[in-house]
RNA sequence: CGGGACGUGGCGCAGCUUGGUAGCGCGCAUCGUUCGGGACGAUGAGGCCGUCGGUUCGAAUCCGACCGUCCCGACCA
């Protein structure tokens, strides 16, 4: 491609509304420009970057076995009602009405649909199967945000996999484990493996792949001595014993005048320090008044609160719902002697006593509280959120808490779609048994954003060469010296001769403002053409990653760049 | 959904407090001088000031409603 003719609209400052490097650096680079909130248009750059992206997930998924279908966009809602997501989902779904007047849903995702196409398979001969389809997707995020990484429509390499067991269903998730590592690998990413919520997929146990970035909306906690990981949504620690040995044994109120808080407690003159407090939080599950009890300097982690409960509706009462409940304002909440109401202790809090916690009287507070003998608790479940520095359940070393961008995430889906559906095969005795079903998501847009937020510096993007939208880009810098001309010619039809994406930088533009542009889109490899080099028989090569510049010789100039590219390219 | 900010040529912004019909930088076009790290000069094109309504002799500017975008939070495979 000749630069003069290519649609590369490049901008020298910033765009007002991104705060992402990613979003920015695409933004400017040409890559990209918003149509709405959170819906982008790939201008050409930004396509051909997407569809070495897709490639890449091709080859990976082809070669664990998977066949590619492509399943349509729009879905009859009576399908998502069938397994409860037209409800389960209903915050991000998109959904229009045909002329008909019948309800069409935007595919969110597809497992409905390819299970339906699944509805074929009916002998365990079939089976197993790995199916995909590289689609759009459309979620109506609440807040889509920082350019490429939320948005509301976006393209995903979304797997499927069906199995007559769950040991196939093991397999199936173990090698896309593996091919998920190489892809994110071939993407320029440092991924790390954590498990993960499964959600509103209605699987039993999921793994996500996580990106260390600032900008980052998951936290996750990894273990700096052994392979534990884990999104903070399910991530556990191990914490030392507390010794409850001091204060009251037994119940005794006792007047707090304007304390609101924990903090207040531990400094008010016989109040407690924090983790010898009890916390009481008032949650709604599914619209049930329920009380969560915490150990005072500890945070709920709202999924786990969901997830062990298996409530779809979670949120904090209201202060009026509170005051029904317990006839207390939040600063003066407790547990002891509540009757009627479902109480839900986190671990932390088991055997613990001599604690003190709200009377549930506004500025009364009561100590000397023993939780097994004072609390009738409902159900003890793990509820709090981890931090940074607590042991790790499995080894004991230090967990390091951390913002990472999810770009890819594995369920195992068992057989809820199977039975939802109606997805059954015949085993080798005749008898029915479910299909075994797993999912397994990569986010093509997201992906190039934090491959973008990984792969940077402060001239601009800095490509993986795979993902790099043209390999190389020959600069000429003087485009009226017939000489360069020439060479700068021959030597692009030579490359492209070769199977070589290249950008001709032949812009009647100072070599200032293609330097600067050749850098801000990240080509890899950049060859300067120009007299003052040709008067001694070379270009100058200088690699966009390392900034080394080499001269070569005109005659090798064709044989350097296939080495250069050779690791990854052909 | 709650809180905050913003909406003015393609991009980035000023003007609004104190109403009088729009300006700067970049980019764009033409010409000239330049030319190995975002050149300089000259001339020029380009704007329903988000939309609708109100106040006023007169609204980018004041008032109201709406729409849109971003940020924080809630939410979110």
């Amino acid at each position: 491609m000749r630069w003069s003719q290519a649609f590369i609209p490049t901008l020298r400052e910033d765009p007002a509304d991104a705060e992402a490097i990613s979003h920015k650096l695409l933004v400017r680079g040409g890559y990209i420009r918003q149509l709405m909130a959170g819906v982008y248009s790939m201008l050409p750059l930004g396509q051909r970057v997407r569809e070495n992206v897709m490639a890449i997930l091709r080859e990976e998924i082809d070669a664990i076995g998977g066949q590619e279908f492509l399943l349509p966009q729009l879905h009859p809602a009576a399908i998502w009602e069938e397994t409860g997501r037209i409800e389960t989902m209903k915050d991000i779904l998109m959904s229009l009405e045909d002329n008909k007047g019948a309800r069409i849903v935007l595919s969110p995702t597809h497992e409905e649909i390819f299970a339906t196409v699944a509805t074929e398979l009916t002998s365990y001969k079939h089976l197993p199967q790995l199916w995909y389809h590289i689609q759009t997707k459309f979620r109506d995020e609440a807040r889509p945000k920082s350019g490429l990484l939320r948005v509301r429509e976006f393209t995903m390499k979304d797997s499927y996999t069906f199995d007559v067991d769950f040991a196939g269903l093991d397999e199936q998730f173990d090698r896309h484990h593996e091919a998920y590592k190489r892809i994110f690998d071939r993407l320029g990413m440092d991924v790390v493996a954590v498990r993960a919520s499964s959600g509103a997929m209605g699987g039993k146990e999921s793994v996500e792949f996580m990106v260390r970035s600032a900008v980052g909306e998951d936290e996750i906690a990894v273990c700096a001595s052994c392979d534990y990981a884990a999104n903070l949504e399910t991530a556990t620690s191990t914490l030392p014993p507390i010794m409850d040995s001091e204060g009251a044994r037994e119940l005794e109120r006792f007047d707090t005048p304007g304390v609101r808080t924990i903090a207040d407690l531990e400094f008010f003159d016989g109040g407690a320090e924090a983790a010898r407090q009890i916390k009481t939080l008032v949650y709604l599950l599914d619209g049930e008044v329920t009380l969560v009890l915490l150990r005072g300097d500890h945070g709920l982690q709202e999924q786990k609160l969901s997830d062990a409960t298996g409530s779809i509706d979670v949120r904090a009462a209201r202060p009026d719902e509170i005051a029904e409940a317990l006839g207390a304002d939040p600063g003066s909440l407790g547990a002891v002697g509540v009757e009627g109401i479902r109480v839900l202790a986190d671990e932390a809090l088991r055997g613990r006593s001599r604690m003190t916690t709200g009377a549930n009287r506004n500025d009364v507070h009561v100590r000397g509280v023993d939780v097994a003998r004072d609390i009738a608790v409902t159900e003890w479940l793990d509820l709090r959120t981890i931090e940074s520095g607590e042991p790790c359940p499995e080894c004991g070393g230090v967990l390091d808490v951390y913002p990472s961008i999810e770009v890819g995430h594995i369920f195992k889906l068992g057989t809820f779609y199977a039975e939802k559906l109606g997805l059954s095969v015949l085993d080798e005795s005749g008898r029915a048994v479910p299909i075994v079903m797993g999912s397994y998501g990569i986010g093509v847009e997201r992906s190039i954003a934090a491959s973008i937020e990984a792969n940077h510096d402060e001239r601009g993007i800095v490509w993986p060469i795979e993902l790099a939208p043209y390999k190389v880009v020959i600069t000429v810098v003087r485009p009226d010296d017939e000489r360069s001309r020439q060479v700068s010619t021959e030597l692009y039809d030579e490359l492209v001769g070769g199977g070589i994406e290249v950008l001709l930088d032949d812009r009647k533009e100072r070599p200032g403002v293609k330097f600067t542009d050749a850098e801000l889109i990240g080509i890899p490899l950049r060859i300067t053409i120009g007299p003052r080099g040709l008067d001694g028989g070379i270009v100058e090569f200088v690699e966009r990653r390392t900034g080394v510049q080499s001269d070569v010789g005109i005659g090798d100039a064709v044989a350097r760049v296939h080495a250069f590219l050779e690791p990854r390219v052909v």
